[in-house]
DNA sequence: AACCAGGACGTGA
DNA sequence: TCACGTCATGGT
């Protein structure tokens, strides 16, 4: 077994399953000491269970762009109040009171366009799942957001990059620090397989693992995987 | 009271 | 291609 595949099974001993994508609807607690919040299905990969609930994870896709969760859990909140958690009130409301509810989200006036245009493309859809460079195409979806879209939204097995993940593997020399998306996403999904529970779990839990050691610089010190590395308990 | 969070886009080298 | 600046709220 290759070394990114024992991290994530370093990981998943290390904090367990961790139930993404959260939902409003879902009772789960994350077990982290980061952010506890609910929304979470621990060892659940059946959702999201119908066309409402997809589309929910989507929105919050978007949402949660340079912005923490629970921020984004509020806009969400807003969005149900209003009725509009799904992509026909979303088309329909209009853009001011959209911008107030997702307010909290943070880059609002972006984010209710990204929003306009993603729910316009989800109606054309028609229960089909959009492509890769379809949602790239799309003004306001990026690599992650794609890729988590896809990942977490429509179970298709498509590695999602972030922020964290970067940080974390190239502090563990994997990686350099200017590799670029598409480069890292490779390193993941050529050296683990192709599997939707995989692909999701580990993701969430590199979030989860750079939440506690990697917040802010400098990072690294504590991090249990770094000294497993440097104490060649791998390879 | 700065700093930052599960990025993406526009611009000018 | 690449390095920056911009977008914005609210928690810590």
């Amino acid at each position: 077994m290759n070394n990114i595949y024992q991290i994530y099974n370093m990981l998943l001993k290390l904090y367990g399953p961790q139930g993404w994508w959260p939902l409003l609807g879902c009772k789960g607690t994350n077990p982290t000491k980061t952010g506890a919040i609910k929304g979470y299905h621990l060892g659940e990969y059946s959702y999201p269970k119908n066309n409402i609930q997809r589309f929910e994870v989507c929105i919050g896709a978007v949402l949660t762009q340079n912005t923490s969760w629970p921020q984004v859990e509020k806009a969400l909140l807003n969005l149900k109040g209003l009725n509009a958690l799904n992509p026909k009130e979303i088309k329909n409301l209009k853009l001011e009171k959209l911008k107030q509810a997702i307010k909290p989200a943070g880059y609002f006036n972006q984010k209710a366009k990204k929003l306009k245009i993603f729910a316009e493309f989800y109606i054309n859809l028609k229960g089909k799942t959009p492509t890769r460079d379809e949602l790239l195409g799309l003004w306001g979806i990026g690599h992650e957001t794609a890729d988590s879209i896809l990942l977490y939204a429509f179970k298709v097995p498509e590695f999602v990059v972030d922020a964290y993940t970067r940080r974390v593997f190239a502090n563990l020399g994997f990686i350099g620090q200017k590799a670029k998306y598409n480069e890292i996403k490779k390193l993941f999904e050529s050296n683990l397989p192709k599997n939707l529970r995989i692909y999701q779990e580990y993701h969430a839990l590199i979030v989860e693992h750079a939440k506690r050691y990697y917040s802010k610089k400098p990072y690294g010190k504590n991090d249990s995987l770094l000294k497993a590395i440097k104490t060649k308990r791998f390879k």
